[in-house]
Order: C-alpha cells, then sequence, then structure tokens
RNA sequence: GGGUAGGUUGAGCAGGUGGUGAGCUCCGCUGACUGUAGAUCAGCCGUCUUCGACUGUGGGGGUUCGAUUCCCUCCCUGCCCA
C-alpha cells in the first residue's frame, strides 16, 4: 500500500469543519458544518438527488422545504452524463443549479444495490452499466477522480457493502477491503476544497463493528459515515450497531453521517446514538407511489377513501402543497398519473422530513427529544401483521 | 327488407369447429419501498363455507352420455346493399 500524506499538508485549510456540542439526551449533539457553499445544521437529513436531481423537485422547490445540503451519486452521474462533461459546464453546483452543499456517495451503494451486474475484486470493480450493459470500471481512485470533477463539498469513499446475513467471513472481507479501499481513496484525493468521509462496514457484528470504527477513525478523514445499515436488519440490529459504533467513536470530534438512513422513526433512533447527517431515499421515493408522512402518521394517497377527503394533506404543514391543495386533489392526481402529483407529495415529504429534522434539533435543546420522539413513533407505529386472516382463523 | 361480421367475468380482448373458457391488458382494491436500474413493484380483482367448490361463452329450445362448439328460433350491435 502506497503512503499518503497527512491529509493537514493536502489541506492547509480543513474543507469542511464541524463544531458540536453535546445535549442531555444519550450521545446526541447539536452541530455546525461548515462547508465550501454554505452551513449545515446538525442533525441534518440530506434528500438524495442520485442524477444530479433530487425527482420531481426543483432547486427552489429544495430551499423552500428547507434543504440545506443534498446528495448525488458517482456511479449514475459517471455514466450520464459523465464526470468529465460536468467538470467541463463548471461542475456539478452550476450543472443543476444547486449552490447550496452537496456530498457525492461514492458508487459503493451500486455495489450492493445493482449485485448481479457487478464484479467484485480487490483492486475494484467492474460494472455492467445498467443503461446499456457496456463495461464500467470503478475503483477507489476512480471513484475519487469522479467526484473531484464532481466538485461537491463531500466526497465519500468507494465502500463494499454487502448484505448483513452473509456469513461472518464474507462480511469480514468487505469491511477490510473497504479500509483498504479508504487509504487508498485517502491517497488519490488531491482537491484542498473537497471533504472526504470514510464509512464504517461490518454488518450487524458488533466485534466487526468495533474493528471497523477503529480502523476507519484512525484514518485522516474529514467525517466519519456509518454504512451498511438498513438494508434489510431489524430495527434492534441497526440501533445495537449504532449503539456499538457510537462507543467505538467515543470522543471522537467529527461529523457522523448514519448512509441511507431513514424513516421517522430512525431519525430518533441515530440522532440519540450520535448521528449528525443522515440521508435516505424514501421521503421522495414513497412520495412518488403516493404515500404522505404526515402529523397524523403514514397516508396513501391512493387509497380510495381520500377521493372524496377535502381536507389539506397535513394540516399542520405549511408546505405550498399542504397550504393550496386537499387530499381529494392530489387523490385524484394520482389516479390520473398526473405529473404534478410527484412534485407536490415531493415537496410535502421533503418539507415533513426536513421540518422534523428541525424539530429534533428544537427539542435537543430544549429537552423535549423523548417526548417527541414518542409522539412520532406513536404516529409511525406499524399495524401488527396478521399471520392469519381472522377468517381462517375460525 | 337483403347480405355480412359479431355478442366471452366493470372495459377491451384471447381462446374455444362435441369431452378441462376464471387467461391477458386496462380499470378497481390493498400492501411494500431506507447511501434511487424504482412516477416502481407485489398481491387481489365472478360467487362461496377459499389447500377447495360452484357458476359463467346474448335469451329460449333441440340433438347428445356430454354443447361455448352442431341445429332451430328470437334479441342486440357494427358494416355493406336496397
Amino acid at each position: 500500500m502506497k503512503a499518503h500524506p497527512p491529509t493537514d499538508t493536502v489541506h492547509p485549510t480543513p474543507p469542511v469543519r464541524f463544531s458540536s456540542v453535546p445535549t442531555s439526551t444519550g450521545r446526541a449533539r447539536l452541530g455546525r458544518l461548515v462547508t465550501p457553499h454554505g452551513v449545515v445544521d446538525t442533525p441534518q437529513f440530506m434528500p438524495v438527488g442520485t442524477q444530479a436531481t433530487v425527482k420531481a423537485l426543483a432547486p427552489g422547490d429544495l430551499r423552500s422545504a428547507g434543504a440545506q445540503m443534498i446528495l448525488a451519486n458517482t456511479y449514475h452521474l459517471s455514466l450520464r452524463p459523465t464526470a468529465e462533461r460536468i467538470a467541463r459546464l463548471g461542475g456539478l453546483h452550476r450543472f443543476m443549479a444547486w449552490d447550496g452543499p452537496i456530498l457525492t456517495d461514492s458508487g459503493g451503494f451500486q455495489v450492493f444495490s445493482l449485485a448481479h451486474l457487478r464484479r467484485v475484486d480487490d483492486d475494484g470493480v467492474t460494472f455492467a452499466s445498467h443503461l446499456d450493459g457496456g463495461e464500467q470500471r470503478l475503483t477507489p481512485e476512480r471513484a475519487m477522480e469522479i467526484q473531484e470533477l464532481l466538485g461537491s463539498d463531500v466526497a465519500m469513499a468507494f465502500d463494499q457493502l454487502v448484505d448483513p446475513t452473509l456469513p461472518p467471513a464474507e462480511v469480514a472481507r468487505a469491511m477490510e477491503r473497504t479500509h483498504r479501499w479508504a487509504e487508498r481513496c485517502l491517497a488519490a484525493r488531491s482537491r484542498p476544497d473537497q471533504a472526504l468521509f470514510g464509512i464504517i462496514q461490518g454488518g450487524v457484528d458488533a466485534d466487526l463493528r468495533r474493528a471497523s470504527s477503529a480502523a476507519i477513525a484512525a484514518l485522516p478523514f474529514d467525517g466519519i459515515a456509518i454504512g451498511g445499515l438498513s438494508v434489510g436488519e431489524s430495527k434492534d440490529e441497526m440501533g445495537a450497531t449504532l449503539d456499538v459504533v457510537g462507543e467505538a467513536l467515543g470522543e471522537d470530534p467529527r461529523v457522523r453521517y448514519l448512509m441511507g438512513v431513514g424513516s421517522p422513526v430512525d431519525f430518533f433512533t441515530g440522532v440519540e446514538r450520535g448521528i449528525d447527517l443522515f440521508d435516505c431515499v424514501l421521503p421522495t421515493r414513497v412520495a412518488r407511489n403516493g404515500q404522505l408522512w404526515t402529523s397524523e402518521g403514514r397516508l396513501n394517497l391512493r387509497n380510495a377513501r381520500f377521493q372524496d377527503d377535502p381536507a389539506p394533506l397535513d394540516p399542520a404543514c405549511a408546505c405550498e402543497a399542504c397550504t393550496t391543495h386537499s387530499r381529494a386533489y392530489l387523490a385524484h392526481l394520482f389516479r390520473a398519473r398526473e405529473l404534478l402529483a410527484y412534485r407536490l407529495a415531493s415537496v410535502h415529504n421533503v418539507t415533513y422530513t426536513l421540518t422534523l429534522m428541525a424539530n429534533i434539533r428544537s427539542a435537543l435543546a430544549d429537552g423535549s427529544f423523548d417526548s417527541l420522539r414518542d409522539v412520532v413513533a406513536a404516529r409511525y407505529q406499524r399495524p401488527p401483521h396478521a399471520d392469519k386472516s381472522p377468517l381462517t382463523e375460525r
């Protein structure tokens, strides 16, 4: 493994600065992440804009919803329109007309989600493009090159994430590979204005997570991410894993980012275990599929009963969709597959999610976190799954 | 009036020239979705007592062990001719 210079020689001034204060709630803290494109209050949620767009939303919609930072994707943008083209056009911020902070995922998640379209070796990953089947090679060095061309405020190390139910030896092998790739990403970076976060892996195995936390924390990353969760494990396993990682990281002052999480309840699980940043496709994806997150819990606007419901989507929400339109109207738009349905539902869910994060920050400040968590948990309870219907029980 | 093509489960169809028509696509109902191959996917979608059973091919009648199929008759629809 080639040596890499310490980051402080590459970066006379750090590309991002994070400061935080502890709270009375578990490991939760309140913080500020200062990036080249603006300040992010933490805990914070980043809407996901994989293809240089948060689906169905324009930058103005994101601003109105309160978005401070968004996420984009190395793998997708490298295939189309290509990182080189975006660089020629002035970088990702200018390209997509979002002048706030951007974090780019490294393509590590696609190693998992496109499992049947790729081969992994120690040097990197070969993908069969999901667009045309063409061969695409992603290595730690190439993932860094792409992210530097995109010019995101925060780049992510290229990692390998696996199904945590795989045999422990396989989870361990992916973890160790992730550690080696982490060092290569650090060695490959060259932009002084771009932060780089390392990613902890290790499935839901406590020993592996401890080892991975130590390995990643020992490297000069600008932030620490926790990957490989919310990929099928139980809520208890996720919470337990975050406990292990939180303890292992101890007083490490760097910003902590829980990747790919989450749902309204997941934010509480993460925040009280010391998570500062979240991203998730859930709010925008479920919005496009008709599910709204509201002060009354989940509403599926495709359900027949909403066709005659004149109430606002969420009476407690101040977003454009809620102050202008009824549930009946959205129910109609979804049935008719009108494009406005996707925008309005996405506007609302992103607003809801970001408002929830703001409420969580307020609650951390005034000590009401637990009661806020209880209220949200009660509204988002899943009905117990009946194994048998009442009819068949007899 | 003559000719011709048809009538299949909410809609549109497939199939079926004597021996299992509940098959498809819409529509509809419900569920799922966690670093986005996702404005997607899955289940259900005649009735019932649902690991099965029953009913159902425009109506009526006939032939037959057995008819969606063959025969008679009536009704309805499209098109052509008068």
